[in-house]
Parts: structure tokens; sequence; C-alpha cells
RNA sequence: GGAGGAGUUCCCGAGUGGCCAAAGGGGGCAGACUGUAAAUCUGUUGCGUUAGCUUCGGUGGUUCGAAUCCACCCUCCUCCA
């Protein structure tokens, strides 16, 4: 269930209700893609840094430790320790980033396990079935995410393709959750929006896939390598044609500002495995821009990694120090970089919500759309 | 005291007449990263903007040309007394 609460522009500010509790949006959602977020943070920590709602992964879950396994402990709320709203992809985007190692076909996606090479098959019904196992609060349509660039006539038959495929995921869905052993009847369903960077492709495969009443809608396959602004464009074409009472999610995006626009387009949910591996690889956020913390200059720099900050990290540690574990490659680095950019994504959606409420959003995206991607200082 | 062996650019370590400012690691410095095959990957690391200059323990020498060959010296390691 989904309710827009207020809108400026077109940005909307909203309530999104799930069988494990209730989504203020926009929402930044936290990947933890094998049911644990990278850098040692675990369920434990999510609260604590603001997360609403964790993301984890069909495909990975599936291959380690097995959606069966998952659902024999209980689901994997239970099984990870986190009783907050959680959703799961589909297996759509390993298409794309594992297109080495896989064969599509009208029926599913034959991959080589990135772990072992053995084979697995993937469609529409198999995703639905491992996210019902799951037990997640959100399950996503089974997609191809197609790459950048790609041409015209392959982006429209994947297009057309990936609408059937959402037509038997809806049918699997509503299977699944009504079978008597279900770990999450009240799961939904979100359909995704694929046609590459053509607006034309983009806006036809919306309007089918519309019909088909998912619970939400995604657009995906979109920062895949494509210019900032033909992702921007891409948004404003297809928005138009999102059923304005369900949620929207513009999936694996992106940077502050990537969402700062993207919420100015009309965007609910957004998800980035960005701020935790720029943490892990010595990018930090602040609401002056990023800084990277391995840098030299901050070998005796004894503040905070933001002063703005109020994480647990900021409230306790200096950047000498966090450059001193990073440098000498300390675990702790990475989970106390991790928790602070995840931190910093969320306040930044707790903001543009407080912002929203406030009829000030426009004020905020003037001063922060740009600000918050480049490095700290610079114009 | 005697016999061998070794000293290379921040470190380790290749190189035994020209293609060597010198392989490869490490470390350092910087950059990338967008539904996570990423604690990963890339660039750079003598000076100079270029021409060029200085460099392979030291000093001399051989040679058109030396990190590489010769002489002496210094330092370190191993073995024998």
């Amino acid at each position: 269930m989904f309710e827009v609460l207020k809108t400026e522009s077109r940005a909307r500010r909203g309530v999104f209700t799930c069988p494990h509790g209730t989504v203020q949006t926009p929402v930044f959602m936290n990947v933890g893609t094998q049911g644990a977020i990278k850098g040692a943070v675990s369920a434990l920590d999510l609260k604590e840094i603001g997360c609403q709602v964790e993301l984890s992964n069909t495909y990975h879950l599936h291959l380690r430790p097995g959606d069966q396994v998952v659902k024999a402990m209980g689901g994997l709320h239970r099984f990870m320790g986190w009783e907050g709203p959680m959703l799961t992809d589909s297996g759509g985007f390993q298409v794309f980033s594992l297109s080495g190692l896989r064969k599509i076909t009208e029926a599913g996606v034959t991959f080589a396990s990135h772990i072992d090479g053995r084979r697995i098959f993937m469609g529409p019904e198999e995703s639905m079935q491992i996210q019902s196992n799951l037990g997640s609060d959100i399950a996503m349509a089974f997609d191809e995410c197609v790459a950048n660039p790609s041409p015209y006539e392959y982006v429209e038959q994947s297009c057309r393709r990936t609408a059937r495929w959402l037509e038997r995921c809806v049918a699997e869905h509503r299977r699944l959750n009504a079978l008597p052993d279900c770990v999450n009847p009240g799961q939904q369903l979100f359909g995704i929006n694929q046609g590459g960077t053509y607006a034309d492709l983009r806006v036809a495969h919306m309007e089918e896939i519309a019909r088909l009443d998912c619970d939400g809608y995604a657009i995906g396959g979109l920062a895949v390598g494509e210019p900032t602004q033909v992702m921007y464009d891409i948004i404003d074409a297809v928005e138009p044609h999102m059923p304005a009472d369900k949620p929207r999610y513009l999936m694996g995006v992106g940077t502050p500002s990537n969402i700062i626009e993207g919420v100015a387009r009309g965007v609910d949910f957004f998800d980035c495995v960005m701020p935790a591996r720029n943490a892990r690889h010595g990018k930090l956020y602040t609401w002056r821009g990023t800084i990277n913390i391995k840098n030299e200059k901050y070998k005796l720099d004894g503040g905070p990694i933001d002063p703005e900050c109020q994480c647990p990290v900021c409230r306790a540690f200096s950047r000498a120090y966090l450059r001193h574990l990073a440098t000498a490659g300390e675990m702790l680095y990475m989970r106390l970089a991790v928790l602070h950019n995840l931190y910093f994504y969320n306040s930044l959606m707790a903001r543009i919500r407080a912002a929203l409420d406030e009829g000030t959003f426009g004020d905020f995206r003037r001063t922060y759309s740009g600000l918050l991607d480049r490095p700290c200082g610079e114009a």
C-alpha cells in the first residue's frame, strides 16, 4: 500500500506500508546483496544508521546458501536478523553484470555460477519462487537489464520479452502467495521498466506493464554507462506514464545528486551499492562534498569525517584515525566507513523528506544537487 | 688471519657491454567505482615543461659506449682457523 502525502512540483512525499512496517518516502534502500552489507555491517547496525529498507539479491542467495536453506531458517528476515522492510532484487541485474556468464532465451536465463561455474537456470517463475522462499516484502520482477549502448532492435525485442516475463512473474507470484506454507503471503511485486536510452521504447514498455497492476513500478537499466543527462531525460520521459498512486523505484541509482534529481522527477525509492563500495575504497560523503580519506592531507587531521554529521563514527573518530585504519588495511576501517556513508545517505533522504514536508525541496535541490558529488572544496 | 659471496632507483629484487632511468613485487602518491563476480581496478613513483641532466657502494681505468669489464678501497654475509 502506498500513499502520497504531499507533492512539490513532481517530487512526492509518501508512505509505503508492507508486512514488516511502514516506509517513509523518498527512501534509500541499503544494499546487502548476500544478506549482509559489505564491510562487516549487520542488521544490528541498520537501525542506528537510519536504514528503513534492506535489499538483498535473489541470484546470490539462491547460489549460497540456497533459498531453501533460508526458507528452512524461517525466511531471510529471521535468518539475517532484520525485522524491517526488505526488498529482493530478482537477478535481472545479473543478466547484465554477469553478461559473460549467461545465455538468454524466452524461457529465462542460464547462468554459469560466478562461484563455481555450475549451470543455473533462472526464469520468471524461478525468480519468483526464490524470492518467495526468501520472504521479502517486495519482490522485483525478473527482467533483462540491457547493456548500454545496445542497438534499438535488440532493446525493442528485449523489452517485449521482459514484458512477457512480467506477466509470468505476476501469475507465479499470485500463486506462491496463496500457498499455505508461504513465508510472507503479504509480499508485493514491483514491475520493471526497460528500454535502454530509447524514450519511445521506454514509454511503450511502461504503458504495457502499467496494465498489469503491480504494487509498484521500477525504472531499471539506467546508470549503466549512459551520460547522466540521458538518464534524467529518460526518467522525464517515463515518469508521466507511471501510475501516480504506485511507488516508483529508480533501480541502482545513484550518487547523492542523482537521488535529489530523481526525487525531483517523481521517484520514491532508490538503492545503490555506491555509498558502501565508495566507503570501502576510501571515498566518504560529507555535506560539503566528498573526501578521499586515504589522501595524505588527512594524516594529521584531528576532526571528524564531517563536522555536520551526527553519525556514531563522526562522534567518536578522527579523519587521521580513519586514514590510518584504511592505510593499514584494518577491517575496522571498512566497517566505520560504510556506517558513515550509509548514515549519510539515509540522512540525505531524511532531509529530503523534511524539505518536502516543509515545501522547501526546491531550495534543498538548488543547494545540494551537484555539490554532494564533488570533492569537498571544488566548485 | 685464510677462502668464498654480495653491495641496483624509498624497500625487496631482476639485470652481467649499447634496445637501461633500469623488469617484477612491496611501500608511497593519486584516480575510478551507480538493482555488488569489487577489502577491487587503473595511473603514477630520480630531476626537468622539452631538449636534456644526474643515477646502480667509492675512486680511478678500459671502451665509440659501463649497473654490466679491470684495479684499488669501503661495507656486509658465509665457511675455515
